[in-house]
DNA sequence: GCGTAGATGATAATAGTTCTCATTTGCAAC
DNA sequence: GTTGCAAATGAGAACTATTATCATCTACGC
């Protein structure tokens, strides 16, 4: 659908590669929203582009930096990237099938807010995970 | 204050010994609330205990699954511990002077759970982590 | 096309945590 | 109070996620 081209990285302040090019457009691809750097380092090999485990890192963390992807610390000990959407949004896990589900609640969101303000804290960001079981029957959500 | 006795371990079902009378008895001296396996290891041999850093995080882990600690997953990699005094509660975390905080909002809390079943999930646990500044001048919270 | 600053990737290094296994210890039965 | 043994410990190896190093490669302005 809409391929990245080397402008979408120059307006981000990065030099235009091939690798960044490839991550980039996988994350677009909309395959997995959610992905580890190692999942991202799969995929890629997967799909035919030869690309380093090193610079699947060095490349997550900068865009991060630029603002192309958000990073999230799951349980489980290694964070996971999605694409930067510009809606901040929190985050059901399934602990059966690893299924992430996105919420936005306006309520949550103000009473955070308001809690921290109380205390005299100036807020940077958050994060609201929710652990959960999806499943009914067998777990639903395809994974 | 409140020593640590072999009931305690025993009530939790596990074998009473020295390391997991130290560990425990160092969550309930109240110096530090919330530790790392680290925290805890260098703290038990400050104070002159000889202990094993594999067993502190064995420990660490059985006091988890026995109900006595809590483990937190906050940004940075390592868990954190504290004791499990029954009340559910999150955290903000000072990302200046590490400082954390805690709170409970009973609001926050009602939401999480309808956004989850609303969606169909039954939920385990959830962890709500704030990140902010406290520092009005220098960060008032000693650390 | 050239030159160079910056990017890449193989690999080493690091941090946090878990595993292995020989030794020690808690505790219950004598 | 000994003894026996399953369970616990601790030193160190192994593992996982991530970052650092550094020689080689590449994007891109001239
Ligand atoms: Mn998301
Ligand atoms: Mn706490
Ligand atoms: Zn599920
Ligand atoms: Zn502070």
């Amino acid at each position: 659908m809409d391929k990245p081209q080397p402008d979408d990285l120059k307006d981000a302040g990065l030099k235009s590669t091939v690798p960044r090019l490839n991550i980039l457009a996988l994350f677009k691809s909309g395959q997995e929203r959610h992905m580890s750097a190692e999942d991202v380092y799969k995929q890629l090999l997967a799909k035919g582009d030869d690309v380093g485990l090193a610079t699947v890192y060095r490349v997550l963390t900068q865009f991060e930096q630029a603002g192309l992807l958000v990073r999230h610390y799951f349980e489980g000990g290694k964070s996971v990237f999605e694409l930067n959407q510009g809606k901040h949004h929190d985050h059901i896990v399934c602990l059966q099938c690893g299924h992430v589900e996105e919420f936005y609640d306006a309520d949550i969101e103000s009473r955070q807010e308001k809690v921290a303000t109380e205390r005299g804290f100036a807020v940077h960001n958050h994060s609201l995970h929710i652990y959960a079981d999806c499943n009914k029957k067998a777990c639903p959500h395809k994974h």
